[in-house]
DNA sequence: ATCTTATTGCAATTTAGTTGCATTTATATA
DNA sequence: TATATAAATGCAACTAAATTGCAATAAGAT
């Protein structure tokens, strides 16, 4: 179930995420590759990525979806342990920020991920 | 700038919120009050309300807008410091955590505000 | 080389949210 | 209370993201 091929599609978007650090929404891979694959392919390619641990996803504020590399539990132990995600005013753009936000366990809820989203301005933007 | 009139409207949205703890939708809220207001009216009353304080809002796993009671920053002195929301994969229900969140300062960043989604069960949904 | 089925393209559709403008209505003030 | 004025609403048209169904294509196993 759920074997992924190695087709253009898949390593084209591939490609855009080794060349990029940063999150990249999924309109931008859209006009991106406009001219290269159909949208419905970057929707499912993205989604097949993201099944396979490949690329990770979160909504911005904007209600965007945004994909990054890695899975989402890189470090696996703790589900609730899940890193933030920055997300530029100025720029748009947004980032995986590298550390561990603890969430305390909340009586009468179980909590099985979390995501966390912050905003502000990024260093390129700090004029 | 900004007055807000206390329209017939207004106190319908206002109610929806004083009948419900939880968090709503704006999807929710559309249909509620669809043979009420039109759905261009919600999305206008609830922008005000917003900027009033009066409600706060956030943007689910799904990407939809929902609204809660209150304003963002209740507990002004840090804007880091923003409360959690808790979405319930099951039921979809969606609510205030009172809690607070601790973001340590990140470098090369200036962070603004926060959002932070829980995602799992609710009490009701733990069967 | 052939077969199987995952993947893709395309067009149509759904859905959330926005915009412009004419009309209505809350409320200030005379 | 009557009038003025600007806020608020309804409506229809529109934009944009995301989804769906289906026929055609292509990856990779045999
Ligand atoms: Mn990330
Ligand atoms: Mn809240
Ligand atoms: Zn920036
Ligand atoms: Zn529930």
């Amino acid at each position: 179930m759920s074997i992924i091929r190695k087709t253009k599609s898949v390593r084209l978007i591939l490609s855009a995420f080794n060349d990029n650090k940063d999150a990249i929404s999924i309109v931008e891979l859209i006009n991106k590759f406009n001219k290269k694959m159909n949208k419905t392919t970057v929707y499912r390619v993205l989604e097949r990525l993201e099944k396979s641990s490949i690329l990770h996803s979160f909504v911005g504020k904007d209600g965007l979806k945004r994909y990054a590399k890695g899975g989402k539990n890189s470090n696996s132990k703790k589900i609730l342990n899940s890193h933030p995600h920055f997300l530029c005013e100025d720029c748009g753009t947004s980032s995986c920020i590298p550390i561990d936000i603890i969430i305390p366990s909340i009586p009468n809820y179980t909590i099985k991920t979390s995501e966390h989203l912050l905003i502000g301005q990024c260093k390129n933007c700090l004029s």
